[in-house]
DNA sequence: GTAGCTGCAAACTCTTTGCAACTCT
DNA sequence: AGAGTTGCAAAGAGTTTGCAGCTAC
């Protein structure tokens, strides 16, 4: 699915070899990536990048709306490609995130918002838990 | 409710002027300030105090879960007591912060975790809306 | 008395930015 | 050609930490 590259031109963007190994990466990762992560996998598909065009691509992708900065309780910021819509379950044990989607929960979410007098534009929701180990399912 | 300070001489804290300034102007406080805003307050009452006594005392509080520590999209944290739980909207105009509690939310979180094999233990949810002007109620 | 706490300043981490050189279009 | 982009290094913001002196218990 190149068209990601097409948007980005679209909105005028030039498309230089460091922004496709940095949009590259991205859509080959499965996973949340942080600054430092993605600037390691572009590295590798273009030695010379510097992290300060990694910095600069991707707050310019996510203004874009491309992509999605998240900030988990970390004290830095993690990026993912702004394709599907869910949210986040982090393991407390492992630091795993796991991705879901709920549908009551969009409802409900937009509900909240309109019963308190407001037009909903963006929300955050992160579950953290811990893996249930061996309890009989009942 | 000057219990509070009992929790932390529970938790083994020792109550010095500073962090009873501290904890003074987070009760007082109705907003959700930041380190900043917590030192500024805080000065009022025991004009020595040093921003990095404010950092290490919020730290503690977090950890003894006396406090949260909120992380919105901001490039710093803010703090709040731990009193009530309940969630924030962020209106995106006036960046003024609305707390709600939605009991069929609280319901439902769990239910999600449960069925990703999880037990909840935290979870942050933040909604980001705009006021909504003059439509009328339908 | 002493373990814990504090202020200060330096250090650290993450992120942004000024600038001169370079490169897409 | 020229506006946009880059790497580099320096600067910024927020936060943490080492240390010597101080304080609650």
């Amino acid at each position: 699915m190149s068209d990601l590259e097409e948007r980005c031109t679209e909105a005028g963007l030039k498309m230089t070899g460091q922004r496709r190994a940095i949009l590259e990466v991205l859509k080959t990762s499965g996973d949340h990536p942080s600054v430092e992560d993605v600037y390691d996998r572009a590295k590798k598909l273009d030695s010379s990048i510097s992290i300060a065009t990694v910095y600069r691509t991707l707050s310019l992708l996510d203004e874009l709306n491309l992509v999605t900065r998240h900030e988990f309780q970390e004290g830095y910021s993690r990026y993912e490609l702004n394709w599907d819509h869910h949210h986040h379950l982090v393991d407390l044990e492992t630091g795993e995130v796991i991705e879901f989607q709920n549908d009551e929960l969009e409802r409900l979410k937009v509900k909240i918002a309109r019963d308190l007098g407001f037009d909903l534009i963006d929300h955050r929701l992160e579950l953290y838990g811990k893996k249930i180990k061996s309890k009989s399912k009942k």
